[in-house]
DNA sequence: CATATCCCCTGCGGGC
DNA sequence: TGCCCGCAGGGGATAT
């Protein structure tokens, strides 16, 4: 999927293009799309017919629009927002308004690009249409469907930085309050996270894709920060040091930091920004993907190993395995 | 409770 | 050429 780098992406493309442009009408063209939402295509219309966005927000990987009220002199209600998970192969893309946004008409890409793209690649994988009353329309364009789009309620978080200054709790989507904060939110608080690394009893790799102990590492980066660390992935959490934890966190931290500065990593068309271009991320990859090919520390074959179902990159050297 | 496994999907590239 | 297999950036829902 996208992760934090690309989702971050992402989110800053919302916040050029679609804030407060009321809403016309939220079209569901795939029943999967709505699957987390109770009242399905029908509640996701209502919903969001004649409201608009006043602020793109994310936490690690969740990517949330806020709404701004219906009415202002309404009763005090609670805020709401629309979610959106990108899973594996989302993408949101800007249709302007000049623009039918017809199925065969995407000014998403450069023109060169449209021409040389089948119809059948992006287009053909549109789940929600967002129509704004300017005309301009919001795709979430999902190949493989693992993504999905909800209404929520905002609620307040109880965690809050350390020192808790200024502390106004952050409203977050109710079915992702278990989301923790990821190392690029200001607020996060990096000893905490140690602490409960050092608690778990599983191996490191598993503890830092685990979206509830620190946010937005995936695949890709949780790889790419274990080399910079040397540490292999299956090394049990609770026998790293404290001191080689704080390592990878701060490698994790700066990788995904470098990679948001190129845009992300884009190994083919699905990772996309809102105006559909890629990143230039992949070329500065050190591990993932590396297989055979020389470490770039010291030479030896990346090695590819099988852990959780997926692929895992290392180098034999740098990064030996703890014997049992 | 914490942790581990299994699935949800579509499409692509490689081997036969 | 075509079929089958493995593989892909995630996490929610179940098992243990």
């Amino acid at each position: 999927m996208p992760e934090l780098p690309e989702v971050e992406t992402v989110r800053a493309g919302l916040v050029r293009h679609v804030l407060h442009r009321p809403l016309a009408a939220a079209d569901v063209l795939h029943p999967r799309a709505v699957r987390h939402q109770a009242g399905g295509a029908s509640e996701l219309h209502a919903d969001l017919q004649g409201r608009a966005f006043r602020a793109a927000v994310r936490r690690g990987k969740f990517l949330w629009l806020e709404l701004e009220e219906a009415d202002r002199d309404a009763p005090v209600s609670p805020d709401h927002a629309l979610l959106v998970h990108l899973g594996m192969s989302g993408q949101l893309l800007i249709q302007p308004p000049a623009s039918p946004g017809t199925p065969h008409a995407s000014t998403a890409l450069p023109a060169a690009e449209q021409l040389a793209r089948p119809v059948t690649s992006t287009t053909a994988h549109v789940r929600v249409r967002l129509r704004f009353v300017d005309g301009g329309q919001l795709w979430f364009v999902d190949q493989r469907t693992f993504g999905y789009v909800r209404s929520v309620p905002l609620v307040a978080t109880d965690d809050h930085a350390p020192g808790g200054q200024g502390s106004e709790l952050p409203l977050v989507p109710l079915p992702a309050a278990h989301i923790a904060r990821d190392l690029l939110d200001p607020a996060i608080d990096v000893p905490a996270v140690i602490q409960s690394l050092r608690a778990r009893r599983t191996e490191i790799k598993r503890a830092i894709l685990d979206q509830a102990l620190v946010s937005g590492i995936g695949n890709i980066y949780a790889d790419e920060a274990l080399w910079r660390a040397e540490l292999h992935g299956t090394e049990r959490t609770d026998l790293v040091p404290a001191g080689q934890l704080a390592a990878l966190l701060e490698h994790a931290r700066a990788v995904m930091s470098e990679a948001l500065a190129a845009g992300g990593t884009s190994f083919d068309a699905m990772y996309v920004d809102v105006d559909g271009a890629g990143g230039y991320f992949e070329r500065s990859l050190d591990a993932y993907g590396r297989a055979g090919q020389p470490c770039r520390r010291c030479g030896t074959a990346i090695r590819r190993e099988q852990f959780m179902n997926r692929g895992s990159f290392s180098c034999p050297a740098c990064q030996p395995p703890p014997h049992c």
